[in-house]
DNA sequence: TTTGAATAGTTGTTTAACTAACTATATGCC
DNA sequence: GGCATATAGTTAGTTAAACAACTATTCAAA
């Protein structure tokens, strides 16, 4: 009995992931507040279009872990916003390379912001070896059923 | 400077909640080839039913963590479905409780039994010290945050 | 006792997730 | 070359979340 220890029953927020949608709540809340015009979902988007330009809408999905639908939805959105364009992609005429229009680049510094003082009231207490214990069993956790 | 000594840009999944998304999509999947016609949502609101029949829907609001008007539609779909029943309170008509139909106390063994599988999955080789530590750090997220 | 605030619940609108079914393009094998 | 298969992306339908605006009921204070 590998993981019979711990204690049943107190494990529902493990599930249902009490914290990340209190993080996420808030981090909306500043979002608004800034009046910055934009869902989680969507920055989670050009979180990774931040990092590196142009990636294919396959691979916006393996990053933000969200399937093709949802990821041709967010990026439908995200054009009406006029913050990415779809770009055929020359080399393989399935692709699209999604970009950022100069309007996105210029969120990235406030939205970033946001972020981090987000994990910063989130975290706040707790130790940086226990953040990353913590974070080291999350990762465990996806790798356990991926 | 309390909490700038663990790794930023690598707490993406903390806010995205990757870990707790895996976990529901994986019980989801257990449901679905089980024949439970059963959404996540819908189990986390029985959850608390079968923990403790006849709560009102402001007193699901705050077990399940949920806004108020997402407890109307989850309690529409559960009656819906048969599974619930609004009961108007004689002392305070403001309020409903809702109530288990005998079949959806039929589904707890099932359904509980599922969703223990799924942890275990998740939390196969974390040791219980470790789980216990990730769960006081996701608590003491929540209570930042609230 | 009435009036004003608080509480319980509902409805409408927008955004997003999941599944399944679909089109278009590319690739590999005969 | 031609055909099967895989890959990239879209569309449709259902469920759910967030927010704002709303109704009904309760309660407390003047």
């Amino acid at each position: 009995m590998p993981n019979n220890q711990f204690k049943k029953g107190e494990l529902y927020s493990f599930i249902t992931g009490k914290a990340s949608t209190a993080i996420a709540r808030r981090l909306q809340k500043k979002f608004n507040q800034a009046n910055l015009n934009l869902t989680i979902e969507q920055w989670s988007v050009l979180y990774h279009l931040w990092k590196d330009d142009g990636r294919s809408q396959q691979e916006l999905c393996n990053a933000t872990f969200r399937d093709k639908p949802s990821i041709t939805r967010l990026v439908d959105n995200l054009e009406k916003l006029q913050l990415v364009k779809r770009v055929a992609s020359e080399s393989d005429r399935r692709i699209n390379r999604i970009h950022l229009t100069r309007q996105a680049m210029k969120l990235q510094e406030q939205a970033m912001a946001l972020a981090e003082e987000t994990l910063n009231d989130a975290l706040e207490g707790v130790s940086p070896e226990h953040i990353n214990l913590c974070k080291d069993v999350l990762q465990r956790v996806y790798d356990n059923l991926k």
